[in-house]
DNA sequence: AACTCTCCTGCATAAATATGCGCCCCAATA
DNA sequence: TATTGGGGCGCATATTTATGCAGGAGAGTT
């Protein structure tokens, strides 16, 4: 599989793109927006990417919300479903597939109340340094979510 | 059909709410949530619902744009895909079934500048008193598109 | 009342999207 | 080099959503 694109976040800064020149109609629309950039991809691979975007699709097609100054309180508005305490752990949900991408915007954080984080498929556990820390996160994530854009 | 409400605006509310209860992971979930309230529907007709609210879904399910004080911002936001005049006409691009909904923003916005609309599917043609009135027209729908949120 | 028009809806089905499973590739380790 | 582990992807298919068509109800006309 060859093209001027190797990685797949590079793909997908591109279907941002295709979304914005109005190919973002159906998946198999930008399918063939992107084959006709030289990405051979299947639908199915990008329905995973179009998740991982957080893209939205009404009547007008897709639509990606665009990113803000925090990448952190993007994810959290974005997947969060909800967040509880337990001792000194936190248990987060969100929908199917939204622990990863969650996940990994917790990690970039660099927030020195988490210890650790892991990430199943619609769950992440978050172990703090101790249990006050703990209920002060969810606190927090709470209100972080809120302040994003839609929730569901 | 017999409960306690009867029209398709009522129903349409109510849908609104059950999404916000967290019903909205997929159509055939609030069909289901409605029959629990004694509202029998199919999910064509609920597709046909979630058209109209400009509901949009996204990976946690479907939600539904907040409304602005301007409802026809919000459907020009929501609908409009492109806009143009010729002589004193102006016609209005629209996703499928898009045209409807916007037509029904326009004449009750009670501008004097539009004679009047007409709607097929996903087009709209506006006749204007003058040449002027129509290019005029075009340049502030352009601008209030973009004032609202999402335009795909 | 009979007719017409316009919505609104369901039915059946097409179209679009999501996902379980398995393969392949690459990096890390022995 | 052989082995192992994880990620990304395609294939086939399940699930979900959209829509062409036709029927029925109500408003306005003749």
């Amino acid at each position: 599989m060859q093209s001027s694109i190797s990685t797949a976040a590079e793909r997908r800064a591109l279907v941002v793109e295709l979304i914005g020149e109005g190919h973002g109609s159906s998946q198999q629309s930008l399918v063939d927006a992107l084959a006709a950039r030289g990405i051979d991809i299947t639908q199915a691979t990008l329905s995973r990417d179009l998740r991982e975007l957080g893209a939205v699709k009404g009547a007008a097609g897709y639509v990606v919300p665009a990113a803000s100054a925090s990448p952190l309180v993007d994810a959290l508005g974005r997947w969060l479903v909800s967040a509880r305490a337990a001792q000194n752990l936190v248990v987060l949900r969100t929908p199917p597939g939204g622990a990863s991408p969650l996940a990994v915007a917790l990690d970039a954080s660099g927030r020195t109340d988490m210890l650790g984080t892991i990430a199943g498929d619609d769950t992440i556990l978050i172990i703090c340094p101790a249990n006050r820390a703990a209920r002060d996160l969810v606190a927090d994530f709470d209100r972080l979510a809120r302040s994003a854009g839609v929730t569901a």
